[in-house]
DNA sequence: CACGATACCTGTAAGC
DNA sequence: TGCTTACAGGTATCGT
């Protein structure tokens, strides 16, 4: 489900009900997603008021009065589900606000995770210290990319789903980026030319940018407790469409194993 | 160190 | 219909 345009859309919409709410109750319904939840979390959120809400890369951020900042990462199959009706067997945390929403975080693979992190620390955690650039804003650029893939001898590809080359780029992403800047997915790194990678940095920025406001527009739909988060809904020009025409040229979108994952891609269109 | 393979876990869809 | 297999939006870790 999430890559980064999936998280941000969520934590806006989390944000309409939990910020500037106090923590009324929380309840935990297992012991562990990838990694057991925090030992001291239900302490430790519990009475706290939320004083806002951020993201980075793919993982939530939820801050506390209590200087402590709840990390959240959705995996493969994380969502936040608003007022469920019933509670499921794969909503493993639940949040109760002073205003009476009731928030669950809903996760069937358990490859998300939760973590508590003092806030004035959060760029020093090791997870987040780790990090490369946000892939939108001033820090993404031409020489970062040149100088992060220089002389990289892995596929282009893989190597964009690297957090510590670009944070926040997930499998739809690259393979769309990649398409817009018509770059082979199975290049070396260190062989793409500064000018295609001087094409990739706007491409996935746009990609990115596009697929937010896509998400954006539909988080009337985040209150739904068993809708989609709005995922960016346009058709997407490679990802998913083996077989089918190339939105640029008609020739068949192939599809190959990277890494273990699939990578989409228009062979005529990206040399 | 760089890189590829594998593990984690469940649900769904396709193939036989 | 039922069983088996492949695959899914991610990350950490283990060999080589």
């Amino acid at each position: 489900m999430p890559e980064l345009p999936e998280v941000e859309t969520t934590v806006r919409g989390l944000a309409r009900y939990l910020d500037g709410e106090r923590l009324t109750r929380v309840e935990l319904r297992r012991a562990d997603l990838r990694r057991p939840f925090p030992a001291d979390l239900v302490q430790a959120l519990t009475g706290a008021t939320v004083t806002g809400l951020g993201r980075r890369a793919k993982y939530g951020l939820i801050h506390t009065d209590r200087g402590r900042t709840m990390v959240f990462h959705l995996g493969m199959s994380g969502r936040w589900r608003i007022e469920p009706d019933e509670l499921g067997a794969h909503d493993h945390l639940v949040l109760e606000t002073g205003s009476g929403h009731r928030l669950a975080l809903c996760d069937p693979r358990r490859f998300g995770s939760v973590d508590l992190v003092d806030q004035a620390l959060l760029d020093q955690w090791p997870t987040f210290a780790a990090l490369g650039p946000e892939p939108i804003g001033d820090a993404l650029d031409t020489v970062h990319l040149l100088a992060a893939l220089g002389g990289r001898s892995a596929a282009i590809k893989t190597m964009l789903l690297d957090q510590r080359i670009i944070a926040g780029l997930g499998n739809i992403y690259v393979c769309e980026a990649l398409f817009r800047a018509g770059i082979d997915p199975r290049k070396a790194a260190g062989k793409v030319s500064g000018p295609a990678l001087a094409r990739l940095v706007p491409a996935i920025k746009g990609v990115i940018a596009e697929a937010i406001e896509a998400g954006g527009s539909t988080l009337r739909d985040y209150a739904q407790p068993d809708g989609e988060l709005g995922y960016f809904s346009k058709r997407f020009d490679v990802y998913d469409r083996e077989g089918q025409p190339c939105t640029r040229c008609a020739a068949p979108i192939k599809r190959i194993t990277q890494g273990g994952r699939s990578t989409w891609f228009c062979a005529k269109c990206q040399k």
